[in-house]
DNA sequence: ACGGTAACTGCACTAAATGCATATTTGCAA
DNA sequence: TTGCAAATATGCATTTAGTGCAGTTACCGT
């Protein structure tokens, strides 16, 4: 499975340099204060290489963009002939909030901070979130295709997601960088809104 | 209330030149192929004063950003006592709809296809409609604050939105051009997303 | 008519992003 | 090992979005 060829290797590590450099940065001088050129810089590279591994700034903040889908996409095979869709979506979330390796780690708890703060950054999680929502859909659509058409799975997925989203927006407001305290009100804030699912069954 | 000064007149004479120019030019040549130059020429200002008036390109497509919060907010006063949060809600996003005086206009088409295809303009309406929610949910929870406490009222708004956008995510892919068709399998789709919050009471 | 203020505009500048042309490194087969 | 093809790195030039500033013009209320 290592497959793992000299080239890949190195360029695996300068993605990582890349990323470590930029967070760093981003936390010393803050996310506008940094140019791209600085992270080059750091990172030990000609600033136009830097597009050969991101496209923009703000990919360098989202590295690993398709782990929640894999995790949904993991919930949704792994489903029991008693589920509905809608469990086999509440599992899938778990699994996401669950996935500590990514919530409890350096870059996305800035991540997190940027999201709140930076336009740009906000968009761009925004934009990640919807492509995964039309993702996850398909495969849900795909495993319960007698009772789902695309557009049900569809609005399924959006209002779970959605109210997921919605609560911790408000959440996030409200709280501050520590981690733990976050990780706690991520799953208050799902419970709540998703108790009109629970309640049911 | 017209209260018009010729200033006034004047500036929102420039403002829907702006708009009018950009439009026409998006459509002739395409949002990427369109400079912030090209559109203060064709509205003839000079490319400086544009960002007096827009503070983006992509601001230009959205150009009467809070007309659905208004919706909103409408539905919300005007709900009747035996009335659910859920049921105004409801009933705002069919207002929402209805307002066909923006649906039918020509930069809402422009918006509507340039969102499907250019990432930059559909980061930029994922963002305003993430803080409409937050707005909404905020006349919300103040309607129903016995019952709602801020997250619990995201949570409620993130939901039907979410399932309203997902749906129509897909259902504007297959581009069936039906409205009335389209109109119809988006009530069928958001209202089996939703029926844990319907069914209740 | 006049003085204050809002709007318009050109100029210079920073930074993101892309294209191109070139050099270097790596993989692999002879 | 050698040599060649492909991948990668990088410098350079260019386009474009967006901002700050300073000077001018147009409008408003008195």
């Amino acid at each position: 499975m290592a497959e793992t060829t000299l080239r890949e290797r190195k360029r695996q590590r300068t993605r990582r340099a890349i990323v470590d450099a930029a967070v760093e940065l981003f936390e010393e001088r803050g996310y506008e204060g940094t140019t791209i050129a600085d992270i080059a810089e750091a990172a030990e590279i000609g600033t136009r290489t830097f597009f050969s591994y991101f496209a923009s700034k703000e990919e360098v903040l989202f590295p690993e963009s398709d782990s929640r889908i894999a995790a949904a996409v993991e919930a949704i095979a792994a489903r029991g002939p008693d589920d509905r869709p809608a469990d086999v979506l509440l599992r899938a979330l778990r699994n996401v909030n669950r996935d500590s390796d990514e919530m409890v780690s350096r870059v996305a708890a800035l991540r997190l901070r940027l999201i709140r703060n930076v336009p740009a950054v906000r968009g761009r999680g925004l934009q990640l979130q919807f492509d995964a929502q039309r993702e996850i859909a398909r495969h849900l659509c795909a495993a319960y295709a007698d009772e789902l058409d695309e557009a049900g799975a569809a609005a399924l997925v959006g209002a779970f997601v959605g109210a997921v989203t919605g609560a911790l927006q408000v959440l996030l407001e409200t709280a501050g960088d520590d981690p733990a305290a976050m990780s706690r009100r991520l799953e208050e804030a799902t419970d709540a809104a998703l108790q009109p699912w629970l309640r049911r069954k």
